[in-house]
RNA sequence: GGGCGCUUAGCUCAGUUGGCAGAGCAUCGCCAUUACACGGCGAGGGUCGCAGGUUCGAGUCCUGCAGCGCUCACCA
C-alpha cells in the first residue's frame, strides 16, 4: 500500500465494482422497508457546480446511510429540459453563428436543443458517478421522457377538467427578449438607477392642468385615466374634469382612488419614500402596469396597450386612436420611445421636473431583458384555490406552522416537515401570498399545452351563447367529451367565443378528426416547473406504472422520505410538488420531510455563479483532492445556520501549484479572479481565470491555458481520507493472521474503552443523520477516528498489537466499524480499503459489535452496538490516563524534551495506581522511563505539577538543569489554579447563588474548588522546594 | 418596506435545557519515532458586534442599536 490515498488511482476502479455489481438498484419486491430520496433534477443547461455537489454529498449520504441499515433504497436521478434557460443557450449559439430560431422549423431547432441536452445529460450523469451518488441509474429519468410526458398530459387535463387551469388575457412578466411569459418567480428584482419625470397633463377645459410622476414616461401613450386620492385636497378642485393627453390627445378622466399616495406636502405620509415624491396625480396605464390593471378594473377604465411583443411602441395590439403625432413613435424601442416622450414634454412646456431615483426593476432570469408587464393572452393554474394551495398549507405539521394550524384530518394532512424548521414559515407565507400561476411560455423547447381550440361553432357556439364575460370556461355535451376530451368554450375579451378540447393522455387518436373540425392546437408550451412539480409521481410511473413497467412503485416509493433543496426552491418548487402530489394522490405528500441545505458562496461571501465565473467545478476538487474530500469537506460545513464560504484559488498549469489569483472588480460590482493570470513559479508564463473565459476577456490557449480552481478548504477531506488508509495500514501490517473471535469477558480495559468510543460514535452519527444535522455527523466520524482511535488507542496498542491476537481482533473490529461509519460521506476510499479488512477478519466476531461481512461495503451492514458496548467506567478511567499522560507532555512539550528521552515521574500513590493499573500504557504515551515514590526531596533540575491535587513531578528532563524556566513554568501553573479558586469562591461567597442555585451544580463548584484548591497547594509547594534547592 | 439568518481566536465555523469559552486551518516551538510531514507532541491567541434588561449566574433569554447576507414585495 501506498504512503497517501491516492484518489485518482482506486476511485475509476470502485465505481466500476460498484455499478457492475448493480448494487444501488432498489429491489421494490425485497421485504425491506423502503426508503426513497427523488434527485431535485439538474438543468441540462450546463455541468454540476458546487452547490450540485454539496445536494449530492448530502443525498448520497442519506441514501447510503439507509442502504446500510437494511433498508431498500431508491435514489432517483434524472434531469430537467428546463425550456426557456436551455432554448436561450442553444438560441445563443446559434446567434453566434449570425441564426435564429426563426431561420429553422419548429422541428428542426427542437432537435438542435435535444442535441445539447443529450450531451450535457451525458456529463451530468457522469459528474454524479464522480461523485460517487449511490443513484438507481437503471431508473433515470429525463423530464421529457415518454413517462413524464404522459404524466404532464393527464394532469394537465384533469385540472383543465376540474376548472383549475383557466386561460385569459391579463398582464404578465413579459421578457421582450426570448419574447415569452414568465412565471412571477422567473422574475429577477434588481436595483437602477432611475428618473422621475414630472409631467404636466392639461386640463381638458383650459383650467389649468394636473402633474403626474412617472419613472415610466413612455408608457403615458397607454393613459386611460388619471387618479387622485379621494382625501387629497385638492381632488375636489379637479372632481368630474377631464385631462387631454398630450401627444396622443386622448381624453382621459381623473378618477379618484384610494390606492393613490398623497404627497407629504398634502398630507402623505413622510415615512413613505413614495410620498416624498408623488405628486399627488397618477397616470393610470392599465395595459402597462399591475397596479393600473387593478385600478382600471375599479373604475371601467378602457384598455390600450402600446407595445408589441418586441416591447416596441406598436399600433397593433390594441391602439386604435393614434395621433398623427404620436404615430413618429411608433416602431420605436422602449427606450428610445422614452426618450422621444420626455424631448417632446419638455419642449412643449410640460416637463415639470426630473430627478434621479433609485428602483427596483424586474429583469428576467435569463435573458437578463427588463421585464414589461404585458397583456396578453395565457394559461393559468388556479393555484389560489383551496384544492391547491389549502392543501398545501394543510400539509404542513400543525406544530411548523406559524398561528392556527389548518390541518384537517385528511390523509397527508400535517405530513410535512421543514429541517432547518424555520423554513415553514418561509413556505407557509409564500402561499399567503400566492397569485395564479401562468404556465404558458412562448417557446418551443418544452411540453405543448395539449388544447386545441377554433371559433366557436356547432354545440359549441350553441352553449357558448349563454357563456358570462371574463373567460369562464363552459362544458360543452359533444361527440368528443363522450370520447374522453374535456370540451369547453368561454367568450373572450372581444366578445367572439373560443371553443376549447383538451386531449387526455393516450388521446391522441382524436387529433386528426379534430384538426379535421377546424381545431389548432395551441402553440405554446408549458412551463418547466409543472413538469417538475410532477416529479415524484412521474418518475414512478404515474399515472399508468404499468404502461412503463413500473407497477408497484408509486404505492412503495411516495411519499418519499425527503427532499433535499435550496432555499430559492421552497417557494416554487416544494409547493407545487406539495399541491399536485397531494390533488392527485388522494392527499399524500409527496415527501416526509424537506431539508434546506446552505449556499455555497466564495472567498468573499459571494454566491457562486457559473455565467461569472467566480465558482468551482466539482471536477476540479475531484481532480486536487479526491471526491471523498469534496464530499466529506462539503458535509463538514453543513450547518443549520451557515452558508458555506469557499475562497477559491487557482492551480497553475505550467507548475501544478496552487496559488491564490489576483482579483479584480468585475462590471457587475463582483470580486473576480482577474482574466489573465501570471504563474507563480515563473513570472513569465501566464494563464486564463475562469472568469476570464466565462467573461471572453481572455482566451484559452496553449500557451496561456485556462487554470483549474481548488481549494485549500477541502485538505480537511483529503487529510482524513489519508489518515484511515494510514491507520488500516498499520493495522494490517499489525494484525497478519486471520482475526480470532473474542468475548466481551477477553477484553481488558483498553478496548473496552475504545468499544465504548465506537457505540458512542454511532449513536451521535445515527441521531445525527436522521435530523440532517451533517456537520455533527462528520465530526462524529472525525473524532472517532483520528482522536480516539488514532490518537490514543493505535498509540496505546502499539506495544501489545503485534504479540497479542485479541487485541488484533479488536483493532480490525474497530477499523471495519469505522470505514462503515465514515462510508456514506467518503465512499470510496473505505470501499478501497474494505476487501483487506474483510480478508482479514475473515468472520471473527468482537462480542456486542455486530459487523455482518458482505462482498462491497456500500451494501454492508451498519455497524450495530449492544448497549453493554458503552462502558463508563472504561470511559472515566481513560479519561484519568489522558488527564496524566496530557500533564506529562505538556511539560515535556513546553520544556523541549526530544521524545525520544525518556524521563522519570515521581508520583503519589493516587497516580502511581492508576499508572500501574493500565500495565505500562502511561509510560508508553508518556515517554516515562520509571514511576517512583514521591518522596519530599526533589533533584535540581526537576519539574513539578499537580494531578488530582497531589504533588507528582518529572526527573531527567534535561542534562542541565534550568530553574529559570521551571520558576516561570510553575508561576504560570500557580497563576491560573489561583484564579481558578478565586472564581470559585466568589461564586460560593454569593449568598444568592448558594440559596438559588440547583444543589447540584453547588455540590459540583464546591468540588471543583477543593480540587483547584488541592492543586494550588501543591503547585505551591513545588515552588517553594524549588527556591530552596 | 415585510420575513429570515448571521456578527465568538488571524481565517472558516461549533457551542445541547443559561453553570469556568471549543474544533479545524493558519502562527510559533520540539520531533526525519519503524501507519501517516496530507504526520506526531506541545504552545500562544477571544472584554463572544454595541448598549441596556431579566437572573445567584448570560456567548446562550428579552429589548434597542449598528453592520453583513439571503428571501419576498415594491417600476409614483
Amino acid at each position: 500500500m501506498a504512503k497517501s490515498y491516492r484518489p485518482q488511482d482506486e476511485e475509476p476502479r470502485i465505481r466500476q465494482r460498484w455499478l457492475q455489481s448493480g448494487c444501488f438498484a432498489s429491489q421494490p419486491g425485497s421485504s425491506r422497508s423502503p426508503y426513497c430520496i427523488l434527485i431535485p433534477p439538474p438543468n441540462v443547461t450546463a455541468a454540476l457546480h458546487l452547490g450540485h455537489a454539496l445536494n449530492n454529498s448530502i443525498q448520497d449520504a442519506l441514501a447510503r446511510h439507509a442502504r446500510m441499515k437494511g433498508m431498500d433504497v431508491l435514489w432517483m436521478p434524472g434531469t430537467d429540459h428546463a425550456g426557456i434557460a436551455t432554448q436561450t443557450v442553444v438560441e445563443k449559439r446559434l446567434a453566434l453563428k449570425g441564426k435564429r430560431r426563426t431561420d429553422f422549423t419548429r422541428e428542426a431547432f427542437v432537435a438542435q436543443v435535444q442535441a445539447w441536452k443529450d450531451e450535457y445529460e451525458a456529463t451530468i450523469l457522469s459528474q454524479l458517478q464522480e461523485m460517487g451518488a449511490s443513484c438507481d441509474f437503471g431508473r433515470t429519468r429525463f423530464t421529457m421522457d415518454p413517462v413524464c410526458a404522459a404524466a404532464v398530459r393527464a394532469a394537465f387535463h384533469r385540472l383543465f377538467d376540474e376548472g383549475l387551469i383557466e386561460r385569459g388575457r391579463r398582464l404578465v412578466n413579459w421578457d421582450p427578449a426570448t419574447r415569452t411569459a414568465l412565471a412571477d418567480d422567473e422574475v429577477e428584482m434588481k436595483d437602477v438607477d432611475g428618473r422621475m419625470w414630472y409631467l404636466r397633463y392639461p386640463l381638458e377645459d383650459g383650467s389649468g392642468h394636473v402633474t403626474v410622476a412617472t419613472t415610466r414616461p413612455e408608457t403615458m401613450l397607454g393613459d386611460t385615466a388619471v387618479a387622485v386620492n379621494p382625501r387629497d385636497p385638492l381632488a375636489a378642485s379637479v372632481r368630474g374634469k377631464r385631462v387631454r393627453l398630450p401627444i396622443v390627445g386622448r381624453v382621459i378622466p381623473i378618477v379618484e382612488d384610494d390606492y393613490v399616495v398623497m404627497p407629504v406636502s398634502r398630507g402623505g405620509d413622510p415615512a413613505d419614500a413614495k410620498a416624498q415624491v408623488a405628486s399627488g396625480f397618477l397616470k393610470v396605464t392599465p395595459a402597462h402596469d399591475p397596479n393600473d390593471w387593478e385600478i382600471g378594473i375599479r373604475h371601467g377604465l378602457a384598455v390600450v396597450n402600446v407595445m408589441g411583443p418586441d416591447g416596441a411602441i406598436s399600433d397593433r395590439h390594441g391602439w386604435t386612436d393614434v395621433s398623427p403625432e404620436a404615430k413618429a413613435l411608433v416602431g420605436l424601442s422602449r427606450d428610445e420611445a422614452r426618450k422621444a416622450v420626455v424631448d417632446r414634454f419638455r419642449r412643449d412646456g410640460l416637463l415639470e421636473d426630473e430627478k434621479p431615483w433609485k428602483q427596483t426593476v424586474g429583469h428576467s432570469y435569463r435573458s437578463g431583458a427588463r421585464i414589461e408587464p404585458w397583456l396578453s393572452e395565457q394559461w393559468f393554474v388556479k393555484v389560489t384555490d383551496d384544492r391547491l394551495r389549502g392543501a398545501a398549507l394543510r400539509a404542513m405539521e400543525p406544530a411548523q406552522f406559524d398561528g392556527e394550524a389548518p390541518a384537517g384530518q385528511a390523509p397527508g394532512d400535517g405530513g410535512l416537515r421543514f429541517y432547518p424548521a424555520r423554513y415553514a414559515r418561509t413556505f407557509q407565507q409564500w402561499h399567503e401570498n400566492l397569485r395564479d400561476w401562468c404556465i404558458s411560455r412562448q417557446l418551443w423547447w418544452g411540453h405543448r399545452i395539449p388544447v386545441w381550440s377554433r371559433p366557436a361553432a356547432g354545440e359549441g357556439a350553441a352553449v357558448g351563447a349563454a357563456a358570462p364575460a371574463g373567460g369562464a370556461m363552459v362544458p360543452v355535451a359533444s361527440a368528443w367529451a363522450n370520447r374522453g376530451a374535456s370540451h369547453r368554450v368561454r367568450r373572450r375579451d372581444d366578445g367572439t367565443l373560443e371553443e376549447l378540447l383538451c386531449l387526455p393522455e393516450g388521446g391522441d387518436a382524436l387529433v386528426a378528426e379534430i384538426e379535421a373540425a377546424g381545431f389548432v392546437q395551441d402553440a405554446d408550451v408549458l412551463d418547466t416547473w409543472f413538469s417538475s412539480a410532477l416529479w415524484p409521481m412521474s418518475t414512478l410511473g404515474w399515472p399508468d406504472p404499468k404502461a412503463f413497467g413500473m407497477q408497484g412503485l408509486l404505492e412503495r416509493y411516495n411519499p418519499s422520505a425527503v427532499l433535499s433543496t435550496a432555499r430559492e426552491i421552497i417557494t416554487l418548487w416544494v409547493s407545487r410538488m406539495t399541491m399536485f402530489n397531494r390533488h392527485f394522490l388522494g392527499g399524500r405528500v409527496p415527501f416526509r420531510h424537506v431539508f434546506i441545505h446552505p449556499v455555497i458562496q466564495d472567498g468573499f461571501g459571494q454566491r457562486m455563479s457559473k455565467s461569472l465565473g467566480n465558482g468551482l467545478d466539482p471536477r476540479d476538487i475531484i481532480h486536487s483532492h479526491g471526491a471523498d474530500a469534496l464530499r466529506y469537506t462539503l458535509l463538514d460545513m453543513t450547518t443549520d445556520t451557515q452558508d458555506l464560504r469557499v475562497p477559491v484559488e487557482m492551480v497553475d498549469p505550467h507548475s501544478g501549484e496552487s496559488f491564490t489569483p489576483e482579483f479584480t472588480r468585475a462590471p457587475s460590482g463582483h470580486q473576480v479572479a482577474a482574466p489573465l493570470q501570471r504563474s507563480p513559479r515563473d513570472p513569465a508564463k501566464s494563464m486564463v481565470s475562469s472568469y476570464g473565459a466565462a467573461s471572453g476577456l481572455a482566451t484559452p490557449s496553449e500557451r496561456e491555458p485556462l487554470a483549474r480552481n481548488t481549494s485549500s478548504r477541502f485538505d480537511l477531506g483529503r487529510n482524513l481520507a489519508t489518515k484511515v488508509w494510514n491507520a488500516a495500514r498499520f493495522v494490517l501490517a499489525n494484525a497478519p493472521a486471520p482475526a480470532a473471535s473474542v468475548r466481551r469477558a477477553d477484553l481488558d480495559r483498553l478496548d473496552r474503552w475504545i468499544l465504548s468510543r465506537v457505540a458512542r460514535a454511532v449513536r451521535l452519527a445515527d441521531a445525527a443523520l436522521s435530523e440532517y444535522r451533517f456537520s455533527d455527523y462528520a465530526a462524529a466520524c472525525y473524532d472517532l477516528l483520528w482522536r480516539d482511535f488514532c490518537d490514543w488507542y493505535l498509540e496505546a496498542a502499539k506495544p501489545s498489537a503485534k504479540q497479542d491476537p485479541r487485541r488484533q481482533a479488536v483493532m480490525l473490529a474497530v477499523l471495519d466499524a469505522v470505514t462503515r461509519l465514515l462510508h456514506p460521506a467518503m465512499p470510496f476510499v473505505t470501499e478501497a480499503l474494505w476487501p483487506a479488512v474483510q480478508a482479514r477478519r475473515a468472520g471473527g466476531t468482537v462480542e456486542g459489535l455486530a459487523l455482518a461481512g458482505s462482498e462491497l461495503l456500500a451494501v454492508a451492514a451498519w455497524p450495530q452496538c449492544a448497549d453493554e458496548l458503552q462502558d463508563a467506567a472504561a470511559e472515566a478511567d481513560f479519561q484519568r490516563l489522558q488527564g496524566l499522560v496530557n500533564a506529562i507532555r505538556n511539560i515535556r512539550g513546553e520544556r523541549q524534551v526530544p521524545p525520544k528521552r525518556r524521563v522519570i515521574l515521581h508520583a503519589s500513590s493516587g497516580a502511581r495506581a492508576l499508572v500501574s493499573g493500565w500495565n505500562g500504557l502511561v509510560e508508553a504515551l508518556a515517554g516515562l522511563e520509571s514511576v517512583q515514590e514521591a518522596r519530599s526531596t526533589r533533584g535540581s533540575g526537576s519539574a513539578a505539577f499537580p494531578f488530582e491535587g497531589e504533588e507528582c513531578w518529572i526527573d531527567g528532563l534535561v542534562d542541565q538543569a534550568d530553574a529559570g524556566a521551571e520558576r516561570s513554568r510553575l508561576e504560570k501553573v500557580i497563576a491560573d489554579r489561583r484564579r481558578a479558586v478565586q472564581g470559585y469562591q466568589g461564586k460560593l461567597g454569593n449568598a444568592g447563588y448558594v440559596a438559588k442555585a440547583p444543589p447540584k451544580v453547588v455540590e459540583e463548584t464546591r468540588a471543583m474548588l477543593a480540587a483547584a484548591e488541592a492543586d494550588l497547594a501543591a503547585a505551591e509547594r513545588a515552588l517553594a522546594e524549588l527556591g530552596r534547592a
